[in-house]
DNA sequence: AGTTATAATGAAAGCGCTATCATAAGTGAA
DNA sequence: TTCACTTATGATAGCGCTTTCATTATAACT
């Protein structure tokens, strides 16, 4: 019932050349005389012959294969990197495995060793920020990882990792995002991130203390908190917030992390009746396909994340090894209020 | 710089053995002696070796990498079956490459040939119906895919189609929707389906005409509509309907065809100034993680699509020839009302 | 006709492993 | 001491291809 695959030898001997011949109609070699090209074929086509990339890899030392890492699929931002890269990926030739992030950063197992015995031809790595040991012990996997096949990271990637990598250029958004509140009359503005982390300059938070700078706004401490980056977390960190804060107090604007932490924020808003978005603006960032039908419609920062993830398949294929950063566009939909 | 792959003839020469023994070792077998074992464990660490999966593949003639195609892995539904799957296979050993759709349904270029020329050891494919000439194309390939190696559905599949597969039990889920709504007291509801069909008795609007059947209420041609399935086409479905008939005659109740549609009718409900729930009661299907954070927070139905994922998987593997279906569960979170 | 360049093909090595078979060394019973 | 039997190891043949090199047959020159 199943077609047991047709080897190189079937074609040879049922078109009666050799192995050799049928290997130069593979590869569409010219060298070839019509009449046997034809032959050939003609077997070709009546064995459903497809030649094994397996073999042919163990040749050329490339697979046509490339891994992508990331933490979870389930979330749209890492979906869309993922259909991105995959989508490049194909036009070039390659497909693309996917890979849990435990592949990275376990070391109950190897690290990396499913990606090294599969001898991809190279990795993209989208990394996240978890705690001070997880990270030493991912660039330690990264390092580890480089030395067997090219390594491409995607998200926010700070200066000391030695790698290529595409980003958002975070700082610059929030700048922009503060401003945009700014303009809108908006002087209490809190920013709810993801976990801290203080050392790398190029996060979301530095950003937002820019932001204020530039618009000679003080610096409150009880507006910024952090979280997980969830829509969970980001409920309770803006309910942790006002609890803390007399009303008149509270935030008139909220910079979220990503659309997750913002919805998780609308809906905290809600549960205390608060009016949005007059009351209550929120901005987002991520531009999920759920953030129009949000209430208020979600005024986000769309980060090009397909394209971010063709553009690290382009890094990886080509070799180049250098960190770039993505054009960005905020997409105003009406959480946003102007202030009276 | 790059670790040029260190190969069985270089831990075989360092540690002072044959290759065979140091296969043995790698594979774990018992009749190594301890000193060996340990002479050629030394020489592995030492090079960070790692055994090539591709020659291994090519004598047990199996690659451990697993296929899934599927038509848009932006849409969320379709990542929580991957995600699932790729759990499961991961579990079982074996990696996962996603597939374009585009890999079955064109002619342009043999279809499945990137399938069969990487010698995958099955693959799932999530099917979607499209249109009659479509469909009959895709079943053409699938076919001649299922020569080359197994192949396991997802989704909404005919009974005529010859192969496992892992489905929703499509009619049942509506025809309790329905239930669900007659018992809120509702008599007008709606259906907005997808690519319309005929011929298949398991798809959703089959599910809405029995439950009407089974409440004893009466069909209304006008309140079943057909679009993409996606969030846009869901505004312009419901919009059309209402355009279509006189206030008095509007539904009060949307039964959605999955949750993008269902966020869209919120979208036009909304703009028409309709009050939701009580003028309109909304429940979708898919329980995308958005759902609860919609306005209302939306009423689904949660199909454990991570499940049907795996169980696909195991299927896969196991070789079993069935076609199952999947429990679900209705989440009732506020979309729908008690008419008065 | 004799020599050389060119085109078309085949034979065979090798990619990095596994698996089979052969060989060598060690053990205990007759 | 010899024989049968186990245990540890090596030599080697593939797996399905690509690639190099050698070998023809054919055409193009003196």
């Amino acid at each position: 019932m199943r077609n047991e695959n047709a080897t190189i030898y079937d074609i040879a001997s049922d078109a009666g050349v050799s192995i050799a011949t049928v290997s130069r109609v593979l590869r569409g070699e010219t060298n070839v005389s019509p009449a046997t090209r034809e032959k050939v074929q003609a077997a070709i086509d009546r064995h459903n012959y497809r030649p094994s990339s397996i073999a042919r890899g163990m040749i050329s030392k490339s697979t046509h294969s490339l891994g992508i890492v990331l933490p979870k699929l389930l979330n749209p931002h890492y979906a869309m990197i993922f259909s991105g890269a995959h989508e490049e990926a194909r036009k070039m030739g390659y497909s693309m495995s996917l890979f849990p992030w435990s592949s990275i950063d376990t070391r109950a197992y190897d690290p990396a060793t499913m990606l090294v015995e599969r001898r991809l031809d190279g990795v993209i790595v989208c990394v996240e920020y978890l705690s001070p040991d997880h990270d030493e012990q991912v660039l330690l996997s990264l390092r580890e990882l480089k030395r067997f096949m090219p390594v491409v990271l995607i998200g926010c990637v700070p200066p000391w990792y030695d790698f290529p990598a595409v980003s958002d250029n975070n700082a610059a958004m929030m700048r922009q995002i503060v401003a945009y509140l700014v303009s809108l009359g908006h002087e209490k503005i809190a920013f709810i991130g993801g976990v801290q982390e203080d050392k790398d300059p190029l996060r979301r938070d530095v950003g937002y203390m820019e932001g204020l700078r530039d618009a000679r706004l003080p610096y409150t401490a009880s507006y910024r908190v952090y979280g997980k980056g969830t829509a969970t977390a980001g409920e309770m960190a803006l309910g942790n917030m006002l609890d803390a804060l007399k009303p008149e107090y509270w935030p008139t604007a909220v910079i979220a992390l990503n659309d997750l932490v913002a919805m998780g924020c609308q809906a905290e808003a809600r549960r205390r009746g608060l009016v949005m978005p007059d009351q209550l603006s929120i901005v987002g960032c991520d531009d999920l396909f759920c953030a129009p039908y949000l209430c208020p419609p979600l005024t986000s920062i769309n980060t090009h994340q397909q394209r971010t993830g063709a553009r690290a398949v382009q890094l990886l294929i080509s070799g180049e090894e250098k960190k770039e950063t993505v054009e960005w566009e905020m997409i105003e939909r009406g959480s946003c209020a102007r202030i009276k």
